[in-house]
DNA sequence: CAAAAACTACCGACCGGTAGGTAGTTTTTG
DNA sequence: CAAAAACTACCTACCGGTCGGTAGTTTTTG
C-alpha cells in the first residue's frame, strides 16, 4: 500500500484490472496489461514492483470498491425483503463494473502464490455482507426471531449470494433473473413463517 | 473421443485428471502429468494429440462419471426432501473423487479456448441434475402444486448446488454444512408450505 | 538566475526459465 | 519381426524480470 497514486498508475491499475477480470492471474501477461496501458512492459516496472504487487494493489482497489457499493446498496434501500435490493443489483453490477468481474473471477479459484492474503481480504468482504444483511433482517423482523434463526437466514443469504454470482459467471441473464426470483421467493416464504404472517 | 481405451492411456487420464483437478489448464503442463503418468513428456503424444484434446477427454471422463454418480444418488434414496441426499453427499464426494474436483474447478472458469465444447457439455450435466430433481419432486408431492411451482423449485434446487459448489471450493467442511443444513431448511419450509402442511 | 544535479517515465534489448510440441531413435511387446 | 510406446534431444514462443540508457522535468545550489 503506496501513499501516493499518480495518474500514470492509475493508468496501470485500470489495465490490469480489465487484464485481470478477463484472462485471469496467470492468462493476463504484463506486456499485455502494459500494451493496454499505452506503455511497454519494462515501462512497468517504474510504478510497479513486480506481478505479485500489482495484482495485489488490484485486488485492495476491487475489495475497497466493491464492498463500499454493497454497503450503499444496504443504506439505499430499505423495502423489500433484507438484501433484496442487494442481490436485484448484481446483474447490473457485472456488466458495469471490471472490478466486480475481477474480483468474482479471482476469488474462487485465486493464483496459489497469492491464496492467503486474498483468503483474508475476501473473507472480510463477505463478513461485511453477512453484517448487513443480519442488520437488515433484524431491521425487517425486530425481535420476531432468534438469533439462531438469524444465523441460519445468513448462512442462507450469503449461500444465495453465492449463487448468483455463479449464475452471472456461467450462465445468462435470463436464467439469472429465473434463479434470482426463485431464491428470492424461498427467503421470503422463509422469513414470512418465522415472522408468522401467513399471507396467502 | 477415441475408440480403445488401453491401460497406458487410462494411466495418463488419471494423470491428467489430478493435475488440472489441482492446477487447472493452464497451471498443469505436461511434464508434470507425464511424470505423475511415470513416463516423459514427449511419450504422451504416444497416446494423446496434444494438450487441448488431452483435456477434453477427461472432461468427457468425469462428465460421464460425476454424471453417473449423480443419477445414482437419486435412484438410491427416495427419503427425505427431493435431491437431499445428493446435497448431503457433496462434501465426501468432493474429498474422494477427483474427477469431481476437476468439473468443480474448470466448469466455472474454463480455458477460454475450449470454452464452447465445455460449455455444451456442463450444460447437459446440469440438465439431467435438474430432471432428475424434478422427477424426485413429482415423487414427493404428488399432483399438489402446478408446473409453474415446480418449474420455480427447479431453479432453486440448482442455485443451491452452485452454492454448495463454492462452499466446497472456498469454505471449509463446518461452514459447508452450516450452508447446507440453512439451505435445506430453506427449500424444506417451502415445499412444506407449497403442499399446504403446516407443521409447527 | 542559471548551471548542475536529481528525479520521473519511458524505451529496446536481453536474460534465464518454462511452456507445448516435433523429429528421430531405441526399447518393449504381441 | 513389425508395430506400439517409450526415450533423448531439440525447437519455437512466450513468460516475468533486469539492464543500460535517454529525454524531459523538477529541485538544488553557487
Amino acid at each position: 500500500m503506496l501513499s501516493t497514486t499518480t495518474p500514470a498508475l492509475r493508468r496501470v491499475l485500470n489495465a490490469a484490472v480489465a487484464q485481470f477480470a478477463r484472462h485471469g492471474y496467470e492468462g493476463a501477461s504484463l506486456a499485455g496489461i502494459a500494451a493496454y496501458a499505452g506503455i511497454r512492459k519494462a515501462s512497468l516496472y517504474s510504478h510497479i514492483k513486480n506481478k505479485d504487487a500489482l495484482f495485489l494493489a488490484v485486488f485492495e482497489d476491487a475489495l475497497k470498491i466493491e464492498s463500499q457499493f454493497a454497503h450503499e446498496c444496504f443504506e439505499h434501500s430499505n423495502t423489500g425483503l433484507p438484501g433484496q435490493y442487494y442481490c436485484e443489483s448484481l446483474l447490473a453490477r457485472y456488466a458495469d463494473s471490471e472490478h466486480f468481474r475481477f474480483l468474482l473471477r479471482t476469488s474462487y479459484i485465486p493464483p496459489e502464490s497469492l491464496f492467503h492474503e486474498l483468503q483474508e481480504g475476501y473473507e472480510t468482504y463477505m463478513q461485511q455482507l453477512l453484517a448487513d444483511f443480519t442488520a437488515a433482517l433484524r431491521r425487517h423482523v425486530g425481535e420476531a426471531f432468534s438469533d439462531q434463526d438469524a444465523l441460519t437466514l445468513g448462512h442462507a443469504y450469503m449461500g444465495m449470494v453465492d449463487s448468483l454470482h455463479v449464475a452471472l459467471i456461467y450462465i445468462g441473464p435470463s436464467r439469472f433473473e429465473a434463479r434470482l426470483n426463485a431464491l428470492e421467493r424461498l427467503m421470503g416464504d422463509s422469513i414470512a413463517r418465522l415472522v408468522g404472517e401467513r399471507h396467502d
